[in-house]
RNA sequence: CGGGGCGUAGCGCAGCCUGGUAGCGCGCUUGACUGGGGGUCAAGAGGUCGCAGGUUCAAAUCCUGUCGCUCCGACCA
């Protein structure tokens, strides 16, 4: 391609809008350009670049032994509405009414797939000899997300891999789940994507396993939790703790229990101020709905509760913060006085609580703590759980080591299901005794715009962009110096033809600029390979043949220029491939 | 959904407080020079100041409302 017959919006001032790197950087390079918010144009080299991305995500799929589909993004509402995913979605669900004739007609565009294709399996699979059975589609997916941000991270339509497996027993799902695991590491790898993958939270959804594929960087939004000793990796909200239950400290404390007036100050910082002590002396007390019962959760003040593990400490499905009114049957008083000491309701509490000595809480009575309270003294405690977010230092679950955090971009989700959707939408199969049974399901997402943004946020300089070979929109930038030397033209002219004829894809830069002009773009826009043809390697004989990423310039004899390049070009996605 | 910021030329911004001719840099067009890291000179084009209402002789500027973008937080199968 000849730069000049592309569009290529190269900016030299960086956006206001855009606040992250891969977003400055992707508008800057001309990669992508804003509808509104939440929605953006691939233009030429975004959208080369994607579809790189996307081919690779093709090949290893097939390669795993999936096979591709392709399913429609507008959806009938019935189908959210039998699995029940209508409220669970709520609003993020697009959906809206049409009228078709006479009739209304209710669509919804397709978020992700699991009611499509579990619906299409229904009909399609009777029998356990058509088992097992993945497949596998890109397309894209439409969610109303609340708040859009980080440019192309998080936005309301983007373009998914979604995989679904189909089996008839765990073992089968174990062993498609494995073989998809792999091949999301292949397909990282091959992007040139530093990746990490963390044991996830897998939601309301259920299942006993899960995985997210996470790029570290600075500006992610999860939080990932590892341990270096071990490799132990999890989401913040899985992560667990390695601390055991320890022995209640400070039950024969000879301080006494004292009430103290804390007009209006409803929040653990305001008392710990206001008292002048520490937040880790502070027993909280939230008081949750757990599916609809009232409980009290104690934690240190100074940490976070973790839903998900609060759920599997309660055995609930349904758990939320609970009301004002609740709280006010339940303690007496109004938000921000809840204490464990005359609590109306059962409770729980973290471990770290149980090491409080001498704590402060909540009187259960409006503008009132207590002080020098103590667990197993002033209010029972025999059993203590893991309920909180897992902190730094904390002690490792798998090892003796210390737990530490970075954060990451979610860029892939593998997840067993089993038959929550197989049920709900009576997909199931006949067994050799001719036994019905519901398909047992494993699903498995790869955000194809965020392998692009991964890649932005993370290859980068001062100057621009730094693809990797195999995902960059051209492989090679050959760079004619002077466009108006007749000389230089016609051997960039010869080399960028023989590139092309040996499959090299090649962006040539023909604009009549200056050259420091064409050497900013080139860096901005970030392709792996610079030839440049320019009057003084002419004289010599040469093409300089440079990688973007760095180092020096080498001197190639022009006649040997592409030949030299497209054998670069191929060891470097060899290089990148590995193996496969 | 709660809290902040910003809407003035394609991009980045000034002007607004204290009402009276709409400006700067980059980009763009034309020409000349220039030609190895965003070059120089000259001449140009480009704006319902987000939108609607109000105050005023007069509104980019003051008031009210509204829409959009954005950041922090909540949420995110």
């Amino acid at each position: 391609m000849r730069w000049s017959q592309s569009l290529i919006p190269t900016m030299k001032e960086v956006p206001s809008d855009a606040e992250i790197p891969s977003h400055q950087l992707m508008l800057r390079a001309g990669l992508i350009r804003q509808l509104m918010a939440g929605a953006y144009t691939y233009l030429p080299l975004g959208y080369r670049a994607i579809r790189k991305a996307a081919e690779i995500v093709r090949q290893e799929m097939d390669n795993a032994g999936a096979v591709e589909l392709f399913m429609p993004a507008l959806q009938p509402i019935e189908l959210f509405e039998r699995t029940g995913r209508k409220e669970a979605f709520g609003n993020v669900l697009i959906n809206f009414p049409i009228k078709r004739r006479d009739q209304q007609l209710h669509m919804a565009l397709g978020p992700t797939h699991e009611e499509v294709v579990t619906d299409l399996m229904s009909k399609l699979i009777n029998s356990y000899r058509q088992l097992p059975l993945t497949v596998y589609q890109i397309q894209t997916k439409f969610r109303n997300e609340e708040r859009p941000r980080f440019g192309v991270l998080r936005t309301s339509e983007f373009l998914m891999k979604d995989a679904y497996s189909f089996g008839t027993s765990v073992e089968q799902l174990d062993e498609s789940y494995q073989k998809m695991y792999d091949a999301y590491c292949r397909i990282y790898s091959r992007c040139g994507l530093e990746y990490i993958p963390v044991e996830a939270e897998s939601g309301p959804i259920g299942g006993d396993a899960s995985h997210e594929f996470m790029i570290p960087a600075q500006n992610g939004e999860d939080s990932i939790v590892r341990c270096e000793s071990c490799g132990y990796a999890a989401n913040l909200e899985r992560a667990d703790t390695g601390r055991s239950q320890p022995e209640i400290a400070g039950k024969d404390s000879s301080t006494e229990m004292q009430t103290v007036e804390t007009p209006g100050m409803g929040s653990i910082e305001a008392v710990a101020t206001f008292l002048n002590i520490e937040t880790a002396k502070m027993i909280k007390t939230l008081v949750y709905l757990a599916d609809g019962e009232p409980v009290g959760v104690l934690l240190r003040g100074d940490h976070e509760a973790n839903e998900g593990k609060l759920r599997r400490a309660l055995s609930v499905t349904d758990l939320e913060l609970a009301d004002e009114e609740t709280i006010q049957k339940v303690t007496g008083a109004p938000v921000g006085f809840a204490g464990p000491t005359s609590l109306k309701c059962r409770f729980i509490a973290d471990h770290d609580v149980a090491e409080v000595v001498d704590g402060v809480t909540g009187a259960n009575a409006v503008d009132q703590h207590l002080t020098g309270v103590n667990p197993g003294r002033d209010f029972d405690l025999t059993e203590t759980f893991d309920l909180r977010n897992a902190e730094e230092k904390d002690p490792c679950p798998r090892c003796e080591g210390k737990l530490s955090f970075v954060h990451g971009i979610e860029v892939g989700h593998v997840f067993k299901l089993g038959t929550k959707y197989s049920s709900s939408l009576d997909a199931d199969y006949l067994d050799e005794k001719e036994q019905r049974h519901p398909i047992i399901m494993g699903c498995y997402g790869i955000g194809v715009n965020r392998i692009i943004a991964g890649l932005a946020e993370t290859c980068h300089d001062e100057n621009g962009l730094i693809w990797p070979m195999t995902v960059a929109p051209y492989e090679v930038e050959l760079i004619p110096l002077n466009v108006k030397d007749e000389a230089v033209m016609q051997e960039a002219n010869r080399i960028y033809d023989e590139l092309k004829e040996a499959g090299v894809d090649v962006l040539m830069d023909d604009r009549d600029a200056r050259p420091g002009f064409k050497f900013k773009d080139a860096d901005l826009v970030g392709i792996p390979l610079k030839v440049v043809v320019g009057g003084k390697g002419l004289k010599d004989g040469i093409a300089e043949v440079k990688w973007r990423k760095g180092g020096d310039a080498d001197r190639i004899p022009l006649a040997e220029a592409s030949q030299h390049v497209t054998q670069l070009v191929r060891d470097e996605k060899q290089r990148l491939s590995g193996n496969s």
